[in-house]
DNA sequence: CATGAATGAGAGTTCATTCAT
DNA sequence: TATGAATGAACTCTCATTCAT
C-alpha cells in the first residue's frame, strides 16, 4: 500500500516533502482563519479541516491536538512581531520616534496579518485577545525598552507599568478601530496614538 | 383555593423566597466567577453548579439556559455602569473633569465589581471582552458625550472615533493593571489616564 | 401548620373530602385531555398539573406516578364501555341487531368521550391505540359473544379470530373517520359498518 | 490530490464502503426493531445503538437525528408498498380482483417486512401508527382508485371515505392478527377480507 | 502518510419524583 | 395535605481524537 502511494506521489522528486509542507501550510492557514473568526472553543477541528481539501485524520499528522496548533499560531504571531518591535524601538533617539515606531510597527503588522489571531473580531461580538507567554514576553520587552528610554532621558519618568498598559491598550483598541475603517491607515493611527501618548489631545486638531 | 393556601403558607413563603433568592445569588456568583475564569464557551453549566452546593437540574429553575445567565450577567454589569458614567460626565464643565470623571467612575466600578465579567483576567491566558448591545451602547454614549464636549469647546477637535477607542482601551487595560496591584487605587489610575489623555506623558513626572 | 390549614379549609363541613375528590377530578380531566393531545411519552407531568390550578407535588398525593394515572385512564375508559357493549349484544336475537348494537354502542361512546384516549388523534400525526389488559379483555368478550352467537345460529360459521379483528379494525378506523366529519353521526357509521360486515358492499347503495 | 489518493486507496474503499453499508444496515434494523417495540418517543437513540455493537456517536455518522432515521423508516416502508398496491389494483377488472389485489399485496408485504413499523405490535401494549405524508398519500391513492372503480361500475356506489377507512382498518388489524398466527397465510387473510368487504359474512362458511 | 468512520466522554437540557416547609 | 424548588438520572447530540485500511 505504501508502495502504491509512493508510486502515485513520487512522480516528481521531493514531491512528498513538498506535499508535506504544503499540507502543513494549508492547515495553518485554515486554522488561522477559523480561529480568528470563531475564537478557540467555538472552532472545531472539523471546521479547520473542512476549510482544507484534507481529511480529518490528516490533521493529527501535523499537530497533536487542537490546542497545539492554536498555541503554534499564537506564538508564531507574537514571535514574528516582537523582533520587529524591538528593532524599531532600538534605534529611536527621540521620544516621538520611540513611541511612533512602536505603534507604527504594530499597526503595520496588524494590517498585514489581519486574518490572524492577535485581534480577533469574531462575528458573534466577542473580542478575544490571548496572553500567551510569548505575548506576555512582548509586554515585558516593551516595559524594558521603556525603562531604558526613561533611563536614557528619552522619556520622562512616569509609572512604567501604567505606561506599558496604556500603550498596549491603545495599540489593541486602536488597531481594531483602524481595521473597521474603509481603508486602514497605519500611519494615521500611529500618528494619533503617538500624539496622544506624548502630548495628549490638547495639542491635537482634527484634520 | 390558591389564595387560601397562600394565606395558610404565608409564614413559610418568607423562608422559601429567602432560600430562593439565596440560591439565585449562589448561582449568579458562581457563574460570574466561572465565566470570568474561563470565558463563555469554555464554561459549562456543570462548572457553574459544581461551584455551588446545588444539583444539576436546579440551575434550570433559575435560568432557562447557559446563554440566558450569561447575558443576564453581561447586561447587569453594563447596565449598572453606564448610567453612572453618563451622570459623571454630564456635569463636567472642564476637559479635566470630563475625562477624569469617566475614568474614575469606571475604575471605581471595577474595584467594586471585580468579580464580574467585563474585564476578565482569565487564568488560561485569554482576555475576553464581549460586545453586547449594552456595551456597544456604552461606547456610543461615550462617543456622543465626547462630541458634545467638543461642540461645547470643552475638548479640542480630534478624531472622535479614535478618541473613543483610546479611552476605552485605556480604561480596560489600566483597570486590569490596577487590579493586579497590591492595593488598587482608582484615584491614581484615573489621574494617570486623565493626564495621559489630556497632556500626554510630557507633563508627567513619576511620583 | 396543619392546624392552620385545617382552620382555613374546614369552614365548611366535609370540605376536605370535597376538595380531595375535586382535585382528583381536576387531575384526571387534565390528564385525559393532555394524554389525548400528546400521547403518553410526550406528555409531561408538568403538562398535566399546568392544566390544573394545583402544584406539582400535589399530583403525587393522588397518583404514585405518571404511569399509574395513565393506566387508570385507560382502564377507566375500557371498563366503562365494556359492560355497555356486552349488554347491548346480550339481548340481540338477530345478526343485524348483534352487529349493529356493537358498533352503535362503540361509536356513541366515542362521540361521548372523544377527549379521551381510546382513539387519540394526536396533533403530530400519530394514531395511538392502547392494548391494555382491559381492552384486550374487551376483545376477548367480543370473541366470546361472537362464538355464542355462532353457536346459537345467529351468525354464520366464520373464522372467529379474523371476525373479531375485523370488527375491531372497523370500529377503531371508522370511529376516527366519523370524528373527523363535520357532524359525527354514530347511527350512520354503525349502519355502514353493520351492512359491510353482514352483506358486504354488494348490497349497499350510496345515499 | 483527492483523485490521486482515491486511486491509491481504491482497493480499500471497497472494504470501507462495505463496512459502512453494513453498519447502516445494523442501525436501520435496530431502529426498526426498537421503534416497533416502543414507538417513537419512548425509543431513545441509546436504545437503538445499544441494539448494535456500535458506539454512541456512530449513530450520528449515518443519521442526523432520531427524527431523521424515524422518517427514513416510515417513508421507506410506505414508499415501497404504495406502488405495489397501485399496480396490483390497476389491472383489476372485477370487484373481487380489485379488493383481493389490495389486501393480498398488503398482507404479502407485511409478511415480507414484518419487522417494520407500519403495524407495530408493541410489547408494552400500544399500537402506534403514524400518518406521515407518505401514508396519507397512500390512503388518498386508495380512495382515488375506489372512486375510479365505482365510476367504472366495478364497485357499487357507497360512501367512499368510509369504505377507504374500512379497508384500511381491516388491512391493519387483520395483518396483525395474521402475524400472530403460527404460520401467516396472506392468501387466506386476503380471502377473508375480500369476502367480508364484498359479500359480508352472510355468504361465508368456516373452513 | 492520507483517509474518514468509529469512538466515547461530556455538553446542554428535560423531567419524573422527592421533600422541607 | 398543598406547595414548588431541589434533585439527579437520562436524554439528544457534538467533537477531539484514534485507528484500520
Amino acid at each position: 500500500m505504501e508502495e502504491e502511494n509512493s508510486r502515485a506521489n513520487d512522480r516528481e522528486l521531493g514531491r512528498r516533502e513538498q506535499t508535506r509542507s504544503h499540507n502543513q501550510a494549508l492547515i495553518l492557514a485554515a486554522a488561522r482563519a477559523v480561529f480568528a473568526e470563531y475564537g478557540y472553543s467555538r472552532t472545531t477541528v472539523r471546521d479547520i479541516i473542512r476549510a482544507t481539501p484534507l481529511a480529518a485524520g490528516t490533521f493529527y499528522n501535523y499537530y497533536k491536538s487542537k490546542d497545539e496548533i492554536f498555541q503554534a499560531i499564537r506564538d508564531e504571531t507574537a514571535l514574528k512581531v516582537r523582533p520587529l518591535l524591538r528593532e524599531a524601538r532600538s534605534g529611536s533617539k527621540t521620544a516621538d520616534k520611540f513611541i511612533y515606531a512602536t505603534f507604527r510597527t504594530f499597526f503595520d503588522f496588524v494590517v498585514a496579518e489581519h486574518a490572524a489571531l492577535v485581534t480577533g473580531h469574531s462575528s458573534n461580538a466577542m473580542h478575544v485577545r490571548v496572553d500567551t507567554p510569548e505575548i506576555i514576553a512582548g509586554f515585558g520587552e516593551l516595559e524594558e525598552d521603556l525603562a531604558s528610554a526613561i533611563a536614557a532621558g528619552i522619556l520622562p519618568r512616569v509609572d512604567i507599568k501604567y505606561l506599558t498598559a496604556s500603550i498596549a491598550g491603545l495599540a489593541f483598541e486602536l488597531s481594531e478601530n483602524m481595521m473597521d475603517r474603509e481603508k486602514p491607515d497605519p500611519e494615521a493611527a500611529a500618528r494619533f496614538a503617538t500624539d496622544l501618548v506624548l502630548g495628549g489631545i490638547s495639542g491635537m486638531a482634527k484634520k
